[in-house]
Formats: C-alpha cells, sequence, structure tokens
DNA sequence: ATCTTTGATAATTAATGGTTATCAGCGAAT
DNA sequence: ATTCGCTGATAACCATTAATTATCAAAGAT
C-alpha cells in the first residue's frame, strides 16, 4: 500500500481524454493504436487512483460521468500542456534557438557586439544571447560555476576544462594628446617611448595586465597613480594630457570617428594587440553549436570589421 | 523502432524538474524516494526522446543546459497542469461538488425549484445543477441519451434501466372562475361536475394525460378545441370563462396568492394527486450520491413545503 | 433468431522501471 | 601526494506494469 498520493500517468490522461471524445473504448483504442483491454485496465486504475468513476459504461456506448466530464477539461489543459513542452523541445532541438549566457570584457563587448549581434540575431531570429560583462577573470569562473554558457576571452586560455575556438586578433592603437611631441607621426619607433606615462585601466582589468607587459617590452612606464575605470575615462585621461595610452583597436573604430584633440599611431616594431576567442565548458552538450556559433562571428566580423581586425581559422 | 513521435512520460517530467530545481541528481532521489541510478536511466531516455541534452554532467555537480533552462519552464507548467487536475479530482470525488444536469418537467421546475435549489446550494456550496425542462417522455429519453443525468418525473415510472427514488406527491387542485356556479364551495362532488368544460395542456404533456384519465374517473368532460402551452395560459384561460381546469398544487401555492378572479376547490372522493421521483440511469456510477440528494430534496421540501404536499419515503 | 458491437476478463508476454553493488572522475583535506 | 568523500554512470538483476491475444456476456440491429 503506497503512503505517497499516487499521482497518474500521463498515458492514463491520453487515454482518458482519447476515451471520452469518441465516446467509446474500441475507436479509441483503434485511434491509439492498441488494443481495446488495454484502455480497460488503464481507466480503471485511473478511476481507483481518483476514487471516482470516470465513464458510465454500458453494453451499449460509453459515456462520461459528471464527474468525468468536469476533469476532462483539466486533462485536456494537461495534453496541451505536454503538446507545447514537446514543441518547444523540437524547435530547440533544432539549435540555436534558445537563450544562451554570453559573457564578454568590458573592454570589447560594447565595441564588438552591436557589430555583430543584429547580423547573428538576422541568421537565427529564435537565438537569443543574454549578455553580461565581466573581467576575462570572472568570466572563466562563472563560465565553471555555470553563471555562464559562453563567454568571450583574451587568448590563451589555458584550461583543461574549457574548450576554445580562436575569434579574432585585434590591434592595439597607440594614442596620445593632439598636442604631444610626438603627434602627427604616423609611425613611432620603441625608442621614442622612453619616459613616457602609459595610462591604462585598474589592475582588476585582464587589458592592464595586458599593457603591462607591452610597456615592459617597449620600455615604457606605466603610470599606476591614475588609472581609468574604462576605456572612455582613459581616453578623456589622454586628452587632458595626463599621458598616453594604447587602446584597442574596435574601440577606437567605433569611439573616436573624429580625431580631435587625440592622435592615433602605430608602433613601428613587432604588431601589438590581443586575440580573442570564444569559451566554453568542454563537457557543454551543446558544444557543437557554439562552433558553429563561433564561425557564424568570425564570419560576419571579416565581413564588416575586416579592415580593423585580422579574423583567424577555426579549430578544425 | 517506434514511427509514432514518441511522449515523454510524466515521471520523467516529474525526475527533470526534480533534479533541475536541485542541481543534483543524488538530492533529488533521495527527495522522489527513489535510487539515484532511476534518474540516471529515466533523464538519459529523456534526452533521447527530444533529441537534446537537458542536464551538463560533471562529477562536480549537475547544471542544466541552456536548453534544458528553456525546457523547464514548460516542465514546471506540466507539474502545475497535473497538481490542478489531482486536486480537481480530489474535490470532486468528495461528492456533489460537479455539475450534474438535471431535467425537470415545465409544469413542476419553476414551481419547485425556486423553493429547493437555495437550500441544496447552501448545503453544498460547489455543486451546480445545469437545470433543463422537457416534457416527462422527453426527460426520460434523454437520460437513457446522456443528455441529462437526473430527471425529476411523475411516477410511476417502469423501466429496467431507469432507477427511480419517490419524492413527494403533490395534490391538483380544481380550479373555476369566480363568477361560476361552483365557486364558494369548498369541496365539490364527482356528480357536480357532469357536463364541465375541462381545459387542460396540449397533448405533448404528461400532464394533459394526466388530466384525461381524472376526468374519465370524475365523468367530466375535455375541452380538447383550446389547449393551453402553460400553465399560466391555462390559468388565463379559466379566468376568461372558457372552462376549468385542475391545476398542481406547487403551482397555485407559488402563482396564485391572491384569489382574484379565481376560486380552488377540493373534490371530494379519492384524492387527485400526482407523484414525482428523482431518475437516474441505473448503471450510473454517481447512484449513491443521487440517493442522498433526492433524501435532501425531501427534506428541504418537507421543511418548505410540507403544508403543501406529502413527502414519501425514501427506497430504504 | 442471428449477427454485430459493446466493454470486461483471463492468461500470457514484453517492456519498463526499479533495485543494489560498484565504478571512475574530481575536489578538498590531510 | 594521498586519501576520503562526493559526484553521476554502469551493470546485473528483479518486480511491476502494461501490453498482447483470445474469449465472454450483454445489448441492439437486422
Amino acid at each position: 500500500m503506497p503512503t505517497q498520493p499516487q499521482t497518474p500517468t500521463f498515458r492514463q490522461i491520453e487515454y482518458f481524454v482519447a476515451i471520452a471524445s469518441r465516446c467509446s473504448y474500441r475507436r479509441a483504442a483503434e485511434e491509439l493504436g492498441v488494443s481495446q483491454p488495454a484502455l480497460t485496465t488503464q481507466i480503471r486504475s485511473l478511476e481507483a487512483l481518483l476514487g471516482l468513476s470516470l465513464f458510465e459504461r454500458s453494453r451499449s456506448g460509453t459515456l462520461l460521468t459528471p464527474e468525468g466530464r468536469e476533469l476532462l477539461e483539466q486533462a485536456r489543459k494537461m495534453l496541451l500542456a505536454m503538446r507545447e513542452f514537446r514543441e518547444s523541445a523540437e524547435t530547440i532541438s533544432q539549435g540555436l534557438q534558445t537563450t544562451y549566457k554570453l559573457g564578454v570584457p568590458p573592454t570589447l563587448g560594447p565595441y564588438l557586439l552591436p557589430r555583430v549581434l543584429p547580423a547573428l540575431h538576422a541568421q537565427h531570429h529564435r537565438l537569443k544571447l543574454y549578455v553580461r560583462e565581466g573581467t576575462p577573470r570572472n568570466l572563466l569562473r562563472g563560465l565553471s560555476e555555470g553563471s555562464y554558457d559562453i563567454a568571450i576571452v583574451p587568448l590563451p586560455v589555458d584550461r583543461e576544462d574549457l574548450s576554445v575556438e580562436p575569434l579574432f586578433t585585434e590591434p592595439l592603437k597607440f594614442v596620445i594628446p593632439a598636442d604631444h611631441r610626438l603627434a602627427g607621426k604616423k609611425t613611432v619607433s620603441p625608442s621614442q617611448l622612453r619616459g613616457e606615462k602609459v595610462l591604462t585601466l585598474e589592475g582588476q582589468h585582464h587589458f592592464h595586465h595586458q599593457v603591462q607587459e607591452i610597456c615592459q617590452d617597449l620600455g615604457a612606464d606605466l603610470q599606476r597613480d591614475y588609472e581609468g575605470t574604462s576605456l572612455d575615462t582613459l581616453r578623456q585621461m589622454v586628452v587632458m594630457g595626463l599621458g598616453v595610452a594604447f587602446l584597442p583597436g574596435l574601440y577606437v573604430h567605433s569611439e573616436m570617428h573624429n580625431p580631435e584633440a587625440l592622435h592615433v599611431s602605430e608602433i613601428k616594431s613587432k604588431p601589438i594587440r590581443r586575440q580573442h576567442g570564444l569559451v566554453w565548458r568542454a563537457s557543454a552538450p551543446s558544444r557543437r553549436l557554439y562552433r558553429e556559433l563561433a564561425a557564424q562571428i568570425r564570419e560576419i566580423v571579416s565581413e564588416r570589421l575586416g579592415d580593423v581586425v585580422e579574423v583567424n581559422q577555426g579549430i578544425t
């Protein structure tokens, strides 16, 4: 004797509705593709479970009882709910039709996504991306914890539990005030940087460390007293003459249409740049979709931003 | 290999939601009172059926996939629908909480039910009666066909497939115009009726035949040229002097408060009356409730109309 | 009367869902 | 580095459930 309140089987509900709408066990059985005794036993046990009679059987047809009539409505709702469930599953299983939680660094997202998302949406109008910004460090942690499904982060990422698909390589531009002694030069050699105060973001940002490395390479000095909280503040600081800075190419491309008080140069040496990749948990069942997504992002970027960044090869 | 589009088991949905809301197979298993492998296999087959992954399993906990996250909502709706179904069944199985289709003759319903239904409703506030009028003949046919669940009809009813519970016996009153030669007499003997034109309803009404029999007994003449379509028209016809009539006691009681132009007498002989009973299909699973209902109707009638009709004993 | 149709029943088999015992991978604590 | 405790997956087995076919009895139609 089960102590728990038993719940009906979905199949029983199905049979119930089928019989009720045909007013016949046999016809319902035929329609359902099962034998008639199957219905008899299922309905009997359902009735026993509910503690009431659903049908009034007679040798001449089957009739709903008042109780059955009442429950039929509810039962139909169940069928409907199940149908909707299955339909959702159907469309979702087609791929790229769901909401994915995407993480991006604040030094990339606002300058990349507005160029990419519309095209992506056009291709998969059921695909939704729930975008959240975070530093690469937090993004990777969030990935592991499941608060993100995918993320765009600077490469390299060397973690066994994560899969990476490279997207594109973005140059970093050297930015100086318009009244700076180096302003006007198209290229600047590393030796000319000696003694320059290079501004950068706060230490928690990955971008900070990147610039730090670059400065070590080039022999420039990091200005650690004033650190920007965003690329925009960084740019303002340069304009105010607090120093020079390296800014991501996509930022320069999207935010600095009119040069105003700033001058943008190249560094004459090995190229200064950062690489972005799409990452996800290696165990993610949707990994095939993510690869597809990466490919499409590359395609879109190559089409719309090909002159700003260099698109990478996908891992094949 | 099943060619039909398989549908998930309700149990699978249940397990799915349980695991998703606990983020753990083992905890969900514990809560559900089953072993953990049971969940593993059920979810696996559900995933196979849907063609997508619901969970991302790892050795350190379980995570919903984006697809699973999407479906979880739908799955919860299913649980809800099932819960509502079961709750409905629960209350309905308590008895007298549903809508029953009740048939009454037009010569009784309007004069009986307004006195009975309110009290009935007070006792069972979930009970609903869907009342439809029809001649007894049609009521009995409708019962067999299932368009009524129960009906109040004149007795006797002699049908094997129907169960009858007697309710009460109602006297028929002799009604004459105020200016009639017999007006003013409290009782009238059958011999005084000789030659009187007795008005009645149209032939399709059971009441017609009843009056016909009475007239044969008493030696009175039926006026067949003008027949009323309702008790009200019948009364009007008597007022207009077209003849005399027999009217049901309940009608007289509820519609003729001020005697106006009509006089009501008794017939001095064997009592003239009709008996009403509650009938239902003998095969109806709710028959116990119907008996209960009959008992309650008797009780209410005895309380409120005991001076007008004579309440019968129930079949015990 | 006879035949068809209704749902119920019985006996049997197939499938399903559950169990216990055990495993392998990971993380945390030693 | 190793151990321990946790995760879900797996295997082998068993109980229950749900289907099958064959048959029945009752009611209606012919």
